[in-house]
DNA sequence: TTGTAGGCGTTATCAA
DNA sequence: TTGATAACGCCTACAA
């Protein structure tokens, strides 16, 4: 007997790690080619049915899966998509992966996280991920336009999550000025004359909007820099009573959340996102829709990736006022 | 002239999605063979300093990326991890993700999510993930036994995350029953005698091992089944009320936080995980290090797929009680 | 309806 | 120190 025709080793003795089936042993099992198994299992071309029923009990007996390494390679895709942001923790990022993964599952696509923390490589990590996906989102800024315009070079599309525009990829974000000034206006109701404004409006867009859009109803307020999250709130307290405002607007709920508990609730306080946490404070603060945030950003991608050409989307979702106590009794309304 | 020697076709003219170039390009660019252009990229085989200047000049100049499914497949791997968690809404999951990624990004691993949401897939699009990972982390019980069971068959490891043993894969859990018997000596303490469990302890490992730590000390605590998150526990206060209970021992939370909402804190109350909205409700609870599990996990996973063989790890992380004001005010201690 | 064979981008083994 | 070239697992014209 001459070797088998196979160009396929046997596999091994077993007694190592078990080696998974290829489309070679499920072939052989059924009597068929390997063409023919790669029919019946993407189901594009017909295959008799008799032919078709081996098939698939070589499939199952085997329990082969085909290699998505190979398939990949074959169809020039990798059936997932990628998404990075700064943290998880903290409620709102969380949330937008999840809507994320949840489309991204549905349209059959699995998702990479890449959390870039602050990390200095974070650049080389984006471009690594950007080299294993069909399709990137990222949030915020965890990287520079530089690498976003570098991977929107390569032709994997992107879309930028609470993000100015780069190059033309496609933008979703939540509305920010509006919702501001509505909320300063509600501060006003309350008879406060003297704020400051809490967080980085020189490193997140958002929080930069949000300042804009206070200012325009208060233009005297105070910005004061402070860390992200709560413990960024939590150190900014001394600074803040310094200015002795009649009330603290926030860039986001975690930071106004630390503040607060460095106050113990002296100083009337807003947030922004509306975090679990934030019901649970009783804060005062705008609502966006975060889960909305990661399913539209997939949903976009997906487009994207299966040939949508068009001009860049720009999509702005809207933001909801939520009034509880922490900005303080609320005065009668006189209209 | 004749064709040139390359197997693989030039770049298409352009105008349509750009193509990433290849390990083919640079090399002809730099004028070596593909071997070469190998070699100093991977660092594994010396090369002449001069050669390995031009191919990284080719490199920088194509912004070459080598491509993982090509490099999976010889190298039969794939560089990455997967985790499989039921929801990352409750910042939970969130935070052993956080955990988990943080450290497979050190390792040089990326990171597959996936929630099974309790899609009815799960299943299929677990072993689907497996199909595409080194090693995969399964949190809880979004799949039954036997999938974990028939993802470990393939040799891929396994991860179990808050979850009993299956088969011989490693597990990593925290301390549950002390800290349970701790929580009902302390409401004890505070002169309570009738007691509701509120949560599944059928569904979920942890939750059972908590109802049976406490019941240790409380024989006669009254069991409430609910679902696992707010919503669950805010619905479920009907059926405490009906009970009566001096104070109410929820399986985690969320649950607890749902109930306090319906109950408007009229009830004493304890939670399980130490979640961000906890701090802020004032509820008593157990802390369990979350994102240390997530860690651990991964680096567990990593020990396991570079080769480490060794008998099942079963590791249990301590937790810690955390009193607050909602189990209510507590009266003197007498010693 | 089915099989053959070339290609997808890398790695690694032989020779040279 | 380098270059051919055979895998790796799959898909898909092209033939039969």
């Amino acid at each position: 007997m001459e070797s088998p025709p196979s160009p396929h080793r046997d596999p091994d003795g077993g007694e190592a790690r078990r080696r998974t089936a290829t489309i070679y042993e499920v072939a052989e099992r059924a009597g068929v080619s390997i063409a023919t198994v790669s029919r019946v299992l993407r189901g594009t071309i017909p295959v008799a049915p008799g032919t078709a029923e081996r098939v698939r009990e070589a499939v199952a007996e085997l329990r082969y899966r085909p290699s998505h390494l190979g398939r990949g390679l074959a169809e020039r895709q990798h059936a997932a998509n990628g998404i990075v942001f700064p943290d998880l923790s903290g409620p709102y990022y969380a949330e937008v992966v999840l809507g994320y993964e949840s489309v991204a599952a549905e349209l059959g696509r699995s998702v990479l996280i890449l959390s870039s923390h602050g990390r200095p490589t974070a650049r080389d990590m984006v471009l690594d991920l950007a080299a294993r996906v069909d399709g990137l989102v990222v949030c915020t800024r965890t990287v520079d336009d530089e690498t976003v315009r570098e991977v929107a070079a390569t032709g994997t599309p992107v879309v930028l999550i609470a993000r100015p525009p780069v190059a033309d990829v496609d933008t979703i974000t939540t509305e920010n000025r509006d919702s501001a000034a509505r909320l300063a206006d509600h501060l006003l109701g309350h008879g406060y004359r003297r704020f400051v404004f809490l967080g980085d409006a020189d490193r997140s867009s958002d929080f930069a909007e949000r300042f804009e859009g206070v200012r325009q109803v208060i233009p005297a307020i105070i910005p004061i820099t402070c860390g992200f999250d709560e413990d960024g709130g939590f150190r900014a307290a001394e600074a803040v009573r310094l200015q002795k405002p009649d009330a603290v607007i926030c860039g986001n709920d975690e930071v106004a959340l630390g503040l607060t508990r460095a106050t113990r609730g002296s100083v009337p306080v807003t947030g922004w996102d509306d975090v679990m946490a934030a019901r649970y404070a009783g804060l005062t603060t705008v609502r966006q829709p975060m889960r909305e945030l990661g399913a539209r950003a997939a949903r976009l991608l997906d487009e994207r990736i299966t040939g949508a050409r068009g001009e860049p989307h720009h999509d702005i979702l809207p933001t909801q006022l939520v009034v509880r106590s922490s900005c303080g009794p609320h005065p009668k309304e006189e209209t």
